[in-house]
RNA sequence: GGGGAUGUAGCUCAGCUGGUAGAGCACCUGCUUUGCAAGCAGGGGGUCAGGGGUUCGAGCCCCCUCAUCUCCA
């Protein structure tokens, strides 16, 4: 069986069964989700568990990409070695929302595998909950399973996600690959080894573990099923890997030759199931929108393609065949998942990227590596210490098992231990941080709310009621003048934040008898409600009353303006720069508008920017018409518009077109191009490896930043005397001037220095062989004085310079001597010390010059004294 | 989110306990030379990432910010 056939036999399977097929979530989990990824089939509909949301439909059926990287529920040394074990996975699931339970789920869980599949019952073995009777009663007394085939489990059949959130007791069935795959002699039934492998898992939520490890009832009972794709895949075929099914069997056969390897024959297969199963992780996460980087989901992605890499050059692959391997992965998933197709060469290009970096990381760890076993050997030593493979690790991101084998080809070895208990504090930092901060799903106190958000067709205003109200936090009945809260209404014309537009602004007022005013100072979500947060300014709202909803007209006009800027800043950068240009995020607000985007190509020159600029000004000139069309999927993605990898969308679409450019976009729009009037960009820089920002503004805010740089430039050209145009040339020009006085003004110094040099030296006192030169300069900073010294320390064959600066009521002491005399104990450093208390300061320095300073202009004079009666004593 | 490292000439990097900012390569000029990184001599080139503080004095010490690299969650 191939695993298209499963996947499909899956879905019409349970679509026979009234349910319905819905979309999988990106591995990006919604934003309230408290994983990273989306780690099991149920994420997407944990707020429906909840209550905060409403059922899609009563049955549902999804195939579900997830991925597990950290945590209990995977083990990445595992992946590849065993045939259960994999980072990236397909998760085969059917749901109920308060529609059928426990009977319906097993016994269609049952007619799958022994009717559609014609799995062999005699290999089929079911785990109950030890508290759950009834699980069991329906497998032995409705589908006739041998008791002898049902076993209790307590924690491992009681479901949960994490720490906290939806949950509840299981039953899992078991398929028995046969004797010969026994771990051992104990190994007779599930849970015990390798022989019996979990295939399904029927999940009764029906608690949702609070932050305190409470279990609440869920607000009604659902089912939650869970089939692993490769797992059922391989028991299907009678194989026992998954590793030996086609999801993986393709991707390994395109893999290069092995090339010269250190690895064993028996080692080898293992690697390039690694390989695999990385680039098949690795893909789905780039099309899912996340790219390689140092945090959060971006630094998985890092570790799962440099571990994918680092195999490759185990095995002798050559560079770049990371790359080479994506439109393997591609052909592989796209029966399943045909929108890659349209993302292999952006994900083939940021693992190119990756590659190249990566290369650059080992190239430095190499060198320090190099000198820390010199090190080490020269000490006489044989063991590189834990802290310094960890240094290497931790710092410069060089993999321990490279260091290992390198250090092993230089006869030394790792101190693993030290390596491992400074990997582990370092895991337990990060961990209690996380600890601290940990959010934690609540069932919330409020009813599954929902707004509906009139603004698209109504304009600024419209009528709603509210529905409910929240005074810190706490939902509340009503809210009395002065006090601040939150309110939500059945309908309103105000936008929550989203997508980049920032929440609107502007007064709900009461429609009816009652006179109550409340002013908006933001619009967010809370889930699918709109809250809108501020004060009452009079009166007292209450739940129940109706009102009337204004935004700010300048507000909102504003924000669609710059809205609608980016969707032209990001068609022009496209034209640009290609149409591998994606958009990263962006921020809209009323007098400015943030656009980040992945271009590797670093800092845009002036003349792209003023292409890209001018671009967006051609076309708010064109004027055109906005139009907004609403479509399912499908027919949106035929319109060729643009759209964010990784972002969520819904059952329908908006997609916004505004002349050449056609985007995906929920936001507010201006109504033509040519009410924003003017594109201006104010910025672009760096954000991050591979991203860009461009900050700009249209509209009165760009009118304003151009007439602010026309009164500089006014300001500029008064204060210069020149007209506009030569205002560069004139800067230029004054600059070089400055250049060419200080040079002269050095040049002078020298030859005055040399002048009064002479001067000093001849009135130079001596004792012996030994000379000395003693004097006050005024109006010399440290920089004269040190000039002045140089000359005549020059012309003294043997002696000592004693120089005090005054400067600005300050002094400056310098002392310096001669090379004989320092050799002959002469210390300028001591001298210094010896004399600054005389000028109440401090001071110090070498041997040969030294330095200090004072503040007691008057003790100069008695401060040389000192310096010449020591050095002549 | 937490930790580590780095930022000095166009490039790669030195810079000791705080005391006159350096080397190699590249560049310019001249000479020599014409076989694999040519040689010799001379020269130009610096906001020591930015800001604040301590100090007589900060590239160096302290604080903040920014950028880049990196590990962990």
């Amino acid at each position: 069986m191939k695993s298209q056939e499963l996947r499909q036999a899956w879905i019409d399977f349970f679509v026979g069964k009234q349910h319905k097929l819905l979309a999988p979530a990106t591995l990006v989990p919604h934003e309230m989700s408290t994983t990273l990824f989306t780690i099991a089939g149920m994420e997407q509909f944990v707020p429906v568990f909840l209550g905060e949301q409403p059922a899609p439909a009563p049955r549902v059926v999804t195939v579900q990409r997830c991925l597990r990287v950290a945590g209990a529920k995977s083990d990445i040394e595992s992946v590849g070695r065993t045939g259960r074990h994999g980072t990236f996975l397909e998760m085969l699931g059917n749901f109920s929302f308060g529609d059928y339970y426990k009977r319906e789920a097993i016994a269609w869980a049952w007619e799958f595998m022994t009717e559609v599949l014609k799995l062999d019952p005699r290999r089929l073995y079911v785990t109950v909950h030890t508290g759950d009777d009834e699980a069991e009663r329906i497998w032995v007394g409705e589908i006739g399973l041998d008791p002898a085939r049902v076993t209790r489990f307590h924690e491992e059949n009681f479901w949960t996600m994490g720490a906290t959130g939806p949950c509840g007791p299981c039953t899992e069935i078991f398929y028995d690959t046969g004797a010969e795959h026994a771990s051992g002699p104990d190994d007779i039934g599930p849970n015990l080894g390798n022989r019996y492998v979990e295939v399904w898992n029927i999940v009764f939520q029906q608690y949702n573990r609070g932050a305190d490890g409470q279990l609440a009832d869920l607000p009604r009972k659902a089912i939650d099923t869970g089939a692993g794709l490769e797992r059922m895949l391989a028991v299907c075929n009678g194989v026992a890997s998954m590793y030996d099914t086609d999801l993986f069997t393709d991707i390994v056969a395109a893999q290069p030759p092995v090339g010269r390897t250190s690895l064993s024959p028996e080692e080898q297969p293992a690697r390039r199931n690694i390989i695999a199963d990385h680039l098949r992780a690795a893909t789905f996460l780039i099309n899912d929108g996340v790219y390689p980087s140092n945090t959060d989901r971006g630094f998985v992605l890092r570790f799962l393609v440099r571990r994918a890499i680092r195999n490759g050059r185990l095995l002798g692959y050559p560079n770049g065949f990371l790359a080479a391997l994506v439109p393997a992965v591609v052909r592989s998933l796209e029966p399943g998942y045909p929108e890659l197709r349209e993302s292999t060469s952006r994900i083939a290009s940021a693992l190119r990227l990756e590659e190249q970096t990566f290369d650059r990381t080992l190239e430095r760890g190499m060198a320090m590596l190099d000198r820390v076993i010199e090190e080490t050997l020269a000490r006489g030593e044989h063991v590189i210490g834990g802290g310094e493979a960890f240094l290497l690790h931790d710092t410069y991101g060089f993999p321990l098992e490279l260091t290992r084998e390198i250090a092993a080809e230089r006869g030394t070895v790792v101190d693993a231990v030290g390596f491992d208990r400074l990997m582990a504090e370092q895991r337990e930092r990060a961990r209690q941080d996380a600890a601290a901060k940990r959010d934690v799903v609540e069932v919330s106190d409020l009813p599954a709310l929902r707004s509906e958000f009139t603004g698209y067709d109504e304009g600024l205003e419209s009528d709603g009621e509210v529905v409910a109200l929240l005074r810190g936090g706490a939902s509340a009945e009503s809210l009395r003048s002065g006090e601040e809260g939150t309110v939500v209404l059945s309908r309103t014309s105000f936008y929550a934040e989203r997508g980049g537009q920032i929440g609107d602004r502007g007064t709900i007022e009461c429609s009816g008898p009652n006179v109550a005013r409340f002013e908006v100072r933001d619009t967010q979500y809370m889930g699918e409600a709109i809250a809108h947060q501020g004060v009452v300014l009079e009166g007292e709202l209450a739940v129940g009353e109706r009102v009337r909803t204004s935004v700010s007209e300048r507000w909102r006009r504003e924000i669609r303006r710059h809205h609608t800027s980016a969707h032209l800043l990001q068609r022009a950068l496209k034209d640009v720069l290609g149409e591998e240009v994606n958009q990263a995020g962006s921020w809209v607000g009323i007098d400015r508008m943030r656009f980040d985007f992945r271009w590797p190509g670093g800092a845009l020159t002036q003349a792209q920017k003023r292409d890209v600029a001018h671009r967006v000004n051609a076309m708010i000139r064109d004027d055109s018409h906005l139009v907004t069309r609403v479509l399912p999927p499908d027919e949106a993605k035929k319109t060729g518009a643009i759209w964010m990898a990784g972002e969520k969308y819904g059952d329908m679409i908006r997609v916004v077109q505004a002349g050449p450019s056609i985007e995906f976009c929920g936001g507010t729009h201006s109504h033509t191009t040519g009410e924003l009037g003017m594109f201006v960009i104010l910025s672009e820089f760096s954000i991050g490896s591979g991203i860009r920002r461009i900050e700009s503004c249209v509209s009165d805010a760009a009118e304003e930043y151009v007439a602010k740089q026309s009164d500089l430039i006014g300001t500029l050209a008064s204060t210069l005397a020149a007209a506009p145009d030569e205002l560069s040339e004139r800067v230029e020009r004054m600059q070089r001037d400055v250049k060419e006085l200080q040079t002269a003004l050095g040049q002078l110094r020298a030859k005055l220095a040399a002048a009064e040099a002479a001067a000093y030296v001849e009135r130079a006192q001596r004792s012996g062989d030994r000379a000395f030169v003693g004097a006050v300069v005024p109006e010399a900073d440290g920089e004269a004085l040190r000039h002045l010294s140089n000359a005549i320390r020059a012309r003294l064959r043997s002696g000592v310079v004693a120089l005090a600066g005054i400067d600005d009521g300050r002094v400056s002491l310098l002392v310096s001597a001669s090379d004989d005399l320092v050799k002959a104990g002469v210390h300028a450093g001591n001298l210094v010390k010896l004399a600054a208390p005389l000028v109440s300061g401090k001071g110090g320095g070498q041997a040969a010059v030294a330095q200090g300073g004072g503040t007691d202009a008057g003790g100069a004079e008695a401060a040389l004294q000192a310096i010449r009666d020591a050095v002549f004593a």
